[in-house]
Order: structure tokens, then C-alpha cells, then sequence
DNA sequence: CTTCTATTTGAGACTGAGTCTCAATAAGAT
DNA sequence: ATCTTATTGAGACTCAGTCTCAAATAGAAG
């Protein structure tokens, strides 16, 4: 996905409507993960920066991911092992995630029959949904000693 | 939940299997952890132990919820604000999660429609599902401004 | 009961992701 | 070009959790 003139405009609006000013920094940021499609860390994004020669500090990063997350530009996820991931949000419509336990690798699901049983069982509870998590962990296809013609 | 002989049996046995030893320390914490139906993190358990005069050091006490995890009397659920919680497995059978963005109250579950699409799905794609977390978030009845009768 | 060895414990050092501080820098309004 | 306010970067800091290592203890064996 390209950073257009519009998404630089949205985003300039987003800034300014909380007196935020648009950086090159932040401007650098949010080019880096709209061209991702990945589930990346801070330092993912750092380390793709400095191959680009930009160099953003750590904490312009985290401060950078704070704002995209609540403007909607970029989903952050905690995938428990300790360090937060971030998303395109843009590009994609709301999904939940498999993850491998044992290459890492991230896949993404979308299940209508589970999303109206989860708004269903809140209702029942008189419990407000906001948002949810919901991550299948376990072994991937590629990662499974499995049948004939893969390597490990 | 009471601490019973058996309990000590099995908790003996399945410490034997891996040559470790059973020390006051891990009974103490066995024993605090399925006297309380909560879910709560290290420092509650060490606390909740301090109360009763005795004294396990933090580290000891991680050590120890590593252990019972892997025997199966401890669940270990991470809630996403950096702290994970445990709770008694032995008590209940598997359930999800619903957390009050509020109060932090958390709130169980279980959908059988939901297990099952999960198998499904993972079975589409050919991924082998060893667990999996699913937490719904939002405000709980008690918590929303709403109808009537309930002070803050 | 004593002896012996391997495991366990506790104190505190350490780790690592993420946040905070503050002086220097830059956006952008005028 | 000037001025105010937000932003940045470096590094100090936080905090949950892990690791280290010497001292203590379980529990097997005699």
C-alpha cells in the first residue's frame, strides 16, 4: 500500500484537530507502515527507517504508534510474547490471528458466526464490547512434521 | 477449593517425574492459590502469603506458577497490561474472558458455537491448535452510567 | 539419627520493552 | 523574520519478570 496525498491529508487533519503538527518524522512513520503489510515491532520499524538512512529515535517511534493507533491509521496487537505488534489498518478490515508457535508467522481470520456470537453472549451479560482479542496459537501448516514432500 | 491429601499426592507425583522437591514454599503456594477463585498476578499471591505469615520470596514464587502451569493445576492468562494473572485450573473447567475496562473485573465464559467454529477454522487452514485466547473488552453492567438504581 | 549431594531458596543484580525528562530543535501562525 | 508551542533525541528511568550464586534444605542412603 503507497502513502497518497490523501492519506497525508487525513492524517494532517487527525494532527491537527489535537493541535499535533506534522512531522517529518511522524510523516516518516506512518509512509514505513502503510508500505508494510507485516504485524511489526518498534524495532522492525526503526531498523526499516535506518535502511532508508532515516534516523528516528525509539521513543518518536512509540510516541509516532500511539498517535496512528488512536487516529485508526494502525491496529497495535499483544501477541503475549512481550512486545507490542502493529498493523496496517487501513489496507485491511477487521480480522483475529493464528500465530505459529513455532516460526513466528502470523495469519489472519475473519469468522461472521464467531463475531455475532461474541456481541450475542456480551448482550446476554448487559456487558458493553469495545473491542476483543481472540488468537489461535498453535502449529502452522508449513511447521508440521506432517506428510511428504516439505524440509523442515 | 481446599487444599486436599490428594491434592498433595498428585502435586508430589508430578514433581517426582521431573526430580524436584516438595518444599514448603511450593505447598504454600499451592495452597493459596486454589484456596482463592481470583485471577491475580504474583504480587497478590505474595501478599495474600506475607498475610499469613509466611515469607516466599517473589522469585520463588514465578518459579512456582512456572511449575504448577505446566502440571496443569494453574491457568496463566495474560490480560494485555503487562502483568500476567493465574488463576485455579483444578476449579473449573476451560472458560474465556470478558474485562471491564473500568473496574478490571473479569468475567467467564464459554461458547461451545465458538469452540467449535475455531476447530474448523484452524482445520481449513491446515493448523494444528494447541490453545488459543479469546477476550472480549469492554464495560460491565455495573459500570455503565445506564438505567436506574445502582450508585457509581 | 547422621551424612551426603542435588535441588531450592532468597537477595539482589540484571534484562528489555516501553515511558519519561528536559534541553535543543522545528512547525507553523502571524 | 519572529515567536510560541509542540516535538525530538539521548539517556535516565520503570517495572514485571528472570537470572545468579552462596547458603539452606529435601530426601535418599547408611
Amino acid at each position: 500500500m503507497e502513502l497518497t496525498a490523501q492519506h497525508i491529508d487525513r492524517f494532517k487533519e487527525a494532527l491537527k484537530d489535537e493541535d499535533l503538527r506534522l512531522t517529518s518524522q511522524r510523516l516518516a512513520i506512518l509512509e514505513d507502515i502503510l508500505s508494510s503489510g507485516e504485524h511489526r515491532e518498534c524495532d522492525d520499524i526503526f531498523l526499516s527507517l535506518k535502511r532508508k538512512r532515516l534516523s528516528v529515535s525509539r521513543a518518536t517511534i512509540y510516541r509516532t504508534l500511539d498517535i496512528l493507533e488512536n487516529v485508526g491509521f494502525v491496529r497495535k496487537m499483544d501477541i503475549g510474547d512481550g512486545r507490542f505488534r502493529y498493523e496496517n489498518k487501513l489496507a485491511q478490515p477487521h480480522h483475529d490471528h493464528m500465530i505459529c508457535l513455532d516460526c513466528g508467522k502470523i495469519l489472519e481470520f475473519v469468522d461472521h458466526e464467531i463475531e455475532a456470537r461474541q456481541v450475542h453472549l456480551t448482550r446476554q451479560h448487559h456487558f458493553k464490547l469495545t473491542r476483543h482479542i481472540h488468537q489461535l496459537f498453535g502449529i502452522c501448516e508449513d511447521c508440521q512434521p506432517a506428510a511428504a514432500n516439505k524440509g523442515v
